[in-house]
RNA sequence: GCCCGAGUGGCGGAACGGUAGACGCAGGGGAUUCAAAAUCCUCCGCCCUAACGGGUGUGCGAGUUCGAAUCUCGCCUCGGGCACCA
């Protein structure tokens, strides 16, 4: 027997000891092995806010179950773990509290490190880096001149939410009601000259791409199909009457060509150029172009505002009828970004052009009716899909009757032989604007040199380091203001220069560092052999939050990479497999400033719907997911202390299912603390169970065994954590009452202690090393079922009457059909059911089930 | 507003179109204990019944099917995303 052993579960003593031992044998250092098949599995890295919470512990156990699993079957596993160190939060944190946000950050990431540590994910450390270390974004600027060289990078202007009173360009969140979050003041629309990346150029691609990631979950594929956004239409310019010069016509884009003869009046953007030239004359346009301004720049707000137009007096020669005009709006709820800027209304079957129209006195008259119904729109626009048959009234092309789609095409058709435009296809995805006017970010290499324009700078000066020596008690970006840092010389033509003050999106640094990792610590930005050997990613995991920009913005990035020889043409899809789990949600607390401003307070802060420190009463806002600037965070720290980190990760495991979202309560830990400890108590009494010969219930339980093996194996390869938490606890139950020998016992223990490794690692290494297990569990083989042991040789099957459960038979798995039908028509309830008379179907699902319908 | 999801006991959740509620939590009863904690056994959707048993039941309303939590259509409620939060 081996020496001390405590009395009771000591989570607190195994865990450092199993840690210690993993870390001793350098178990989840990622190595290309030749000779063994390679799984890369990569949870979505986190934001370095200081503290970890629930959300990590739940992604990254996941993550880890699948690197324990994968390894256990004999991969070589990349399983690395980094920092999205960049972003808003570090340079808020500078103002409000003063220091720097790379100290912040450090900080943050030192503190977060050691309270993710003590969970004992199989994580490669050694490959850990922050986007904002210097050799990452340098990495990235060098990226960035062979995506500029490549043409993947462009200027162009674009609006922004600027703050008149501190001078500085707003996020979309910190715009609050149409007003600056700090300064209180309204937030104007701006125009600035910024960097985009041609990711439109890939919106076909992409959206092709999609239908080959079969392994993302389909809702995914959906949000980023609608996000890209094809659609088909016709594009074509009306003549305009009474218009400025050089603005003889006016191109709109139009998905419903078949409504032309239902226009009843045509609309532009508040940004479309004409708009603009009417601004500069006119007072009561730019009035009105200003307030439009107000709105904000997100389209939620531009959507949620109330449809106004103001009528310019120009008006368009409809392109049928040179006697009908349109009158020209200039409207709130036009994009510039999307088709042309320009639209023609169709009241009858646009509910927001029929507002629209209601409000201004338009006419809405009906293009088409529905085939069983004749009455015209008044309030209510009809708007069928498109796939709908629909009688047309106002049509022009092809058959009175047909579907939107077919009236669609022979629409287009119409007026291209007409010469009254074309039909084209057009993206809803624009191109992906990258500059921030910020300092916390990875700073764009340009120079503005006042002869040569804007020019690249050269690579051997690279990399182009922020300045530490910023303050941020002024308004506006440091790096504007900072005295020699934009001083520069042009790299063309060696003259005095300016540097390009923005920096990257952090969406920018997201977008690689899944590629980083199979080469953390190399001069280039990847290195061939490692790219080769690690991409792609097979499993990605993370939030469902992410499912849009992130995976795209990664997904473009992927194939400018490509495109400029950083990462093999296999890699341009990244990720072959994605997981996206549900958020941990929380209650919100809120209290308002004396601005009449929210306030959010952490949940350790609140006690019975009350401020612990001054008592004030807290408004409770119903769960949401937690976020930094809700405060709706729950601290796992405190859980792993009292109970452990195997508890922390069973919970989280086993709670529910892992795409959906789980609300945190505390409550479940102790219980999952107290199963943790049956188990540890059933091994020890196992092991102190001397050897003895078989037993006749040894089969019954070997064949629990195998049942589990196969039960977790396949839940975990489905994902579904929570069953196989569920069928482990099943087994657990059926060892801990079992009446087996010694023997067959201590095998089923090593078993569970392999099953439960995955999950809990360092229980199953104080079992596996107590049953006599060899070596480490980390690093033994996955067990493999006996199908077997799997079989049953009877079988229960339930008896429906019309549908209804009514009795039960028990009869050899292998029965025939025939032989099914009679043992059931021989039940009492089957024949009190028929009553004499013979049943009108009888059906015999094998293995499953009988219905008889009488 | 637009796009995408999710709704099953007191709670978290199981259920290839085939016995709804596995497994866990909470709760009731019991054993052990001087007593409690811990542990173990046991019951546990709702309604009627002393019990046997019967009825009913997966957000709401229709439909398809021998059979629907599961498929179809229409609603309701909650959540995510909406391009400068990460």
């Amino acid at each position: 027997m081996s020496g001390q052993h405590d009395a009771r579960y000591n989570p607190q003593a195994i865990e450092p000891k199993w840690q210690a031992a993993w870390d001793d044998g350098d178990c989840f250092a990622a190595r290309r092995d030749p000779a063994r098949p390679k799984y890369y599995v990569l949870e979505m890295f986190p934001y370095p806010s200081g503290r970890i919470h629930m959300g990590h512990v739940r992604n990254y156990t996941m993550g880890d179950v699948v690197a324990r699993y994968k390894k256990a079957q004999g991969f070589s596993v990349l399983h690395p773990m980094g920092w999205d160190a960049f972003g808003m939060p570090a340079e808020n944190a500078a103002m409000q509290q003063g220091g720097h946000p790379a100290e912040w950050t450090y900080n943050n990431i030192a503190v977060m490190k050691g309270q993710m540590k003590p969970l004992g994910l199989s994580i490669d450390w050694s490959r850990e880096f922050a986007t904002c270390d210097v050799e990452y974004y340098g990495q990235q600027q060098a990226m960035f001149l062979d995506m500029l060289e490549a043409g993947l990078v462009y200027r162009k202007n674009a609006v922004v939410n600027w703050d008149p009173v501190d001078m500085t360009v707003l996020a979309n969140e910190q715009v609050i009601d149409g007003k600056g979050w700090r300064s209180g003041a309204e937030v104007e629309r701006r125009e600035l000259t910024q960097w985009f990346f041609r990711i439109s150029d890939y919106s076909e691609e992409l959206l092709e791409a999609i239908d080959g990631l079969e392994h993302w979950p389909e809702k995914v594929r959906l949000m980023q199909k609608n996000w890209i956004g094809r659609s088909r239409g016709l594009q074509f310019a009306f003549s305009t009457v009474d218009a400025p010069e050089g603005f003889e016509r006016l191109e709109v884009y139009t998905t419903r060509p078949d409504t032309l003869l239902g226009a009843s009046f045509a609309a532009i953007s508040p940004d479309h150029p004409l708009a603009k030239q009417l601004e500069r004359h006119d007072p009561e346009v730019a009035a009105f172009v200003a307030e439009c301004r107000r709105i904000g720049t997100t389209e939620e707000a531009l959507e949620k505002a109330e449809k106004k137009g103001f009528d310019t007096g120009i008006r368009v020669r409809h392109p049928f009828d040179n006697a009908w005009e349109l009158p020209v709006y200039i409207a709130n709820f036009i994009l510039m970004d999307y088709g042309t800027g320009a639209v023609f209304g169709c009241p009858a079957h646009d509910q927001r052009d029929l507002d629209f129209a209601n409000r201004y006195g338009l006419p809405h008259p009906d293009v088409f009716l529905a085939l069983d119904d004749s009455s015209p729109v008044s309030d209510t626009a009809f708007v069928p899909p498109k796939s709908e048959k629909v009688r047309y009234v106002r049509g022009f092309a092809g058959d009175t009757v047909q579907t939107g789609d077919e009236a669609v095409e022979a629409a287009i058709a119409f007026c291209e032989s007409k010469g009254v435009g074309e039909g084209v296809t057009k993206y809803r995805l624009r191109d992906w604007g990258l500059s921030r006017q910020r300092y916390w970010g990875c700073p764009i290499p340009v120079v503005h040199c006042d002869s040569c324009g804007v020019v690249p700078e050269k690579k051997e000066n690279l990399p182009l380091e922020l300045p530490r020596d910023v303050s941020f008690d002024k308004p506006g970006n440091p790096l504007d203001r900072h005295p020699t840092w934009r001083n520069c010389t042009c790299p063309r033509c060696g003259a005095a220069a300016l540097r390009e003050t923005d920096t990257m999106d952090t969406f920018v640094d997201s977008s690689w560092y899944y590629a980083r990792f199979t080469a953390p610590r190399a001069e280039t930005p990847t290195v061939a052999e490692d790219a080769e050997y690690w991409m792609n990613v097979d499993q990605y995991i993370g939030g469902i939050e992410h499912a849009i920009l992130h995976l795209l913005y990664s997904r473009f990035f992927a194939r400018a990479m490509h495109k400029t020889g950083h990462l093999p043409a296999k890699a341009i899809e990244p990720f072959d497999a994605l997981f996206t789990q549900g958020m941990v949600t929380h209650e919100i607390y809120q209290t308002r400033d004396a601005r009449g401003r929210p306030v959010y307070h952490l949940p350790e802060e609140v006690e019975d719907g009350k401020l612990r420190s001054t008592g004030e009463a807290v408004q409770v806002i119903p769960s949401a997911k937690m976020s930094k600037s809700k405060k709706n965070v729950v601290d796992p720290v405190n859980i792993i202390e009292s109970f452990g980190a195997d508890t922390a990760r069973w919970f989280v495991m086993s709670d529910s299912p892992p795409e959906r979202d789980v609300e945190w309560t505390s409550a479940g830990a102790e219980a999952t603390f107290k199963h943790l400890a049956r188990v540890w108590a059933l091994s020890e009494r196992i092991a102190d169970l001397d050897t003895e010969a078989p037993d006749p219930h040894d089969d019954e339980l070997m064949r629990a065994m195998h049942r589990a093996i196969d039960d977790v194996t396949r839940t975990i390869d489905g994902f579904a954590f929570n069953k196989a938490i569920a069928k482990l606890y099943e087994f657990t139950n059926i060892l801990s009452r079992t009446k087996a020998s010694a023997t067959a016992q201590k095998q089923a223990a090593r078993v569970l202690a392999q099953l439960m490794a995955p999950m809990t690692p360092h229980l199953a290494e104080e079992i596996w090393a107590r049953q006599g297990g060899e070596g480490l569990v980390t690093q033994a083989p996955w067990p493999k079922a006996d199908p077997a042991m799997l079989v049953s040789d009877t079988v229960v099957l339930p008896i429906q009457i019309n549908g209804k459960r009514k009795a039960e038979i028990t009869v050899a798995a292998d029965l025939p059909k025939e032989e099914v039908e009679k043992v059931a028509l021989a039940e009492d309830a089957v024949i009190k059911a028929l009553a004499g008379a013979s049943p009108r179907k009888v059906i015999v699902v094998p293995g499953r089930i009988v219905n008889v319908v009488v």
